[in-house]
DNA sequence: AGCTTAAGGTAGTAATCAATTACTATCTTC
DNA sequence: GAAGATAGTAATTGATTACTACCTTAAGCT
C-alpha cells in the first residue's frame, strides 16, 4: 500500500504541527525554519504557505495543539484522584510523563516566552500557564481546607513552588541534555515538595 | 567633559558585553543581531568585528562575564554566613538580587541552553550551572551532617529543588513580564523550601 | 608639528530567511 | 472519463543576516 502523496489540508496542517514538535526536541525553536519543517515532512517549502498564512500562524497552531493535549492529560489525571493532594500528585506525574514523551515541548514553550513582543503564540503560552497555575492554586486551597496542608501555608507560594519543582527537573535535564532521567527523579521531587506543604506529623507519645 | 569617541579595544569589548546584557532584558536573545548591538552602542556594525572575530565570540564573552559576576556575588554571600543553611539562604537571595538587577540574564542563559548544538557559549552555561549545583549539594551535605536537615533527605533531590525554587520565581516573572515582583516573593519561597528539607520540630511536651 | 598606530566608518558580499508567483499533478464527482 | 477543485512544485522575491575589504579619523609620542 503506497502512501497518498497529496494529503488533505487538515491532515497537512496536523502533520506540520507534529513535525514542529518533533523538531523542537532536537533544535532550538528559533532555528526552525519553514524550510527545515518542509524538508522534514518531504514537501517543498512553499507548500506550507498553502495551509498557513504565515510562520507565526504555524507557531500559533503548534502551541494550541500542545495546550490542548496537555490539558486533556491533566484533566484525566486529576479526575482519577480522590483527594486534592492526590489530584496534585497525579497532575504532577502526568505533566512529567508528557514532557518525557514530548521532550521538545519545554524548549518550545520557553522559546515562546523568550519573545518579548506579544505574538499570538506567546499570548497562548502565557494564558496556558496562567490557567495551569490557577488550577494548582485551587487544588492547594481545597487541600488546605480539608486539613491536608499546613494552615499557615501561603497557597500562592506553594503554587509557584509546584511549577518550580517541575522546572527544576526540566532544567536539570537541559543541562544534561537528556529528558529521560527526569522520570526517575520525579517521585522524589514530589515527595520533597509534599514535605514542604503538608501538615507536620505529631511526635509519637 | 565630552566623551571620547574612540575607546580602547578593552573598553569597547566590555561595552559590547554590557550592551548585550541590557538588550537581553528587552529582546529575545535569538533576535539580537550584531546590527542591533552596534546601534545600541552608537557604532557601526562592522566596528564590532574589529574586537570580536565572530558573533559566537561575543556570546562567549557575554556568558563568561555573567558567570564571573554571578560567582563573585555568590562567593561573597556565602562567605558572610556562619552555617551551611545560612550560606544557602544568603546564596539564594544573592541569586535573586542579581536577577532583579539584570533581568536579561535568565533569558540569556535559557537562550543558550536552547541551542542543541554545543556552541562554546552553551558549554559555558552548562559548566556554570554544573558548578553551581555541586556547590549547593556540598552545602546541603554539610548542613545535613550538622543536623540542620532531615537525615533521610536526598541531597541531590534537594539541590534540584533549590534550583527549581529559583526557576519557579523566574517562570512566574516571565509569565507576568516583569522581574521586579520576584524580590518580594523570594523570602516566602525560600521559607517554604526550608520547610521541605529541615528537620521536623518536636511536638511540644 | 609630524609620524605611527589603533579605532571607527563606508560600502559592500554571500548566504539565508519568509513569502509569493506561475504552473503542474492528483483527487473527486458527476 | 471529462471537468472542476484541491494539493503540491519550482523558481523567485525582497529583506535581513553575519562577516569583510578598504579607507578615514583620532590619539599618543618624540
Amino acid at each position: 500500500m503506497t502512501q497518498k502523496r497529496n494529503l488533505t489540508a487538515e491532515e497537512r496542517r496536523e502533520r506540520t504541527v507534529d513535525t514542529v514538535i518533533e523538531l523542537s526536541a532536537q533544535d532550538d525553536p528559533a532555528n526552525i525554519t519553514t524550510g527545515s519543517i518542509a524538508k522534514h515532512m518531504c514537501v517543498t517549502q512553499g507548500a506550507l504557505f498553502r495551509h498557513f498564512p504565515s510562520k507565526d500562524a504555524i507557531w500559533e497552531a503548534v502551541i494550541g495543539r500542545v495546550a490542548e493535549r496537555v490539558i486533556k492529560r491533566l484533566d484525566k489525571a486529576a479526575a482519577s484522584a480522590d483527594s486534592p493532594l492526590a489530584a496534585l500528585e497525579a497532575m504532577f506525574h502526568a505533566h512529567i510523563t508528557f514532557i518525557v514523551e514530548h521532550p521538545g515541548v519545554p524548549r518550545l514553550m520557553m522559546g515562546q516566552l523568550q519573545h518579548a513582543r506579544p505574538t499570538p503564540a506567546r499570548r497562548m503560552v502565557r494564558s496556558l500557564l496562567f490557567r495551569y497555575r490557577e488550577r494548582i492554586e485551587k487544588l492547594l486551597a481545597e487541600a488546605q481546607k480539608e486539613g491536608e496542608l499546613r494552615r499557615e501555608l501561603d497557597v500562592e507560594t506553594a503554587a509557584t513552588q509546584f511549577i518550580g519543582t517541575i522546572q527544576g527537573l526540566v532544567m536539570q535535564s537541559l543541562i544534561i541534555g537528556d529528558m529521560n532521567h527526569i522520570a526517575e527523579q520525579a517521585q522524589g521531587a514530589f515527595h520533597l515538595y509534599c514535605h514542604g506543604i503538608q501538615k507536620e506529623r505529631e511526635a509519637r507519645p
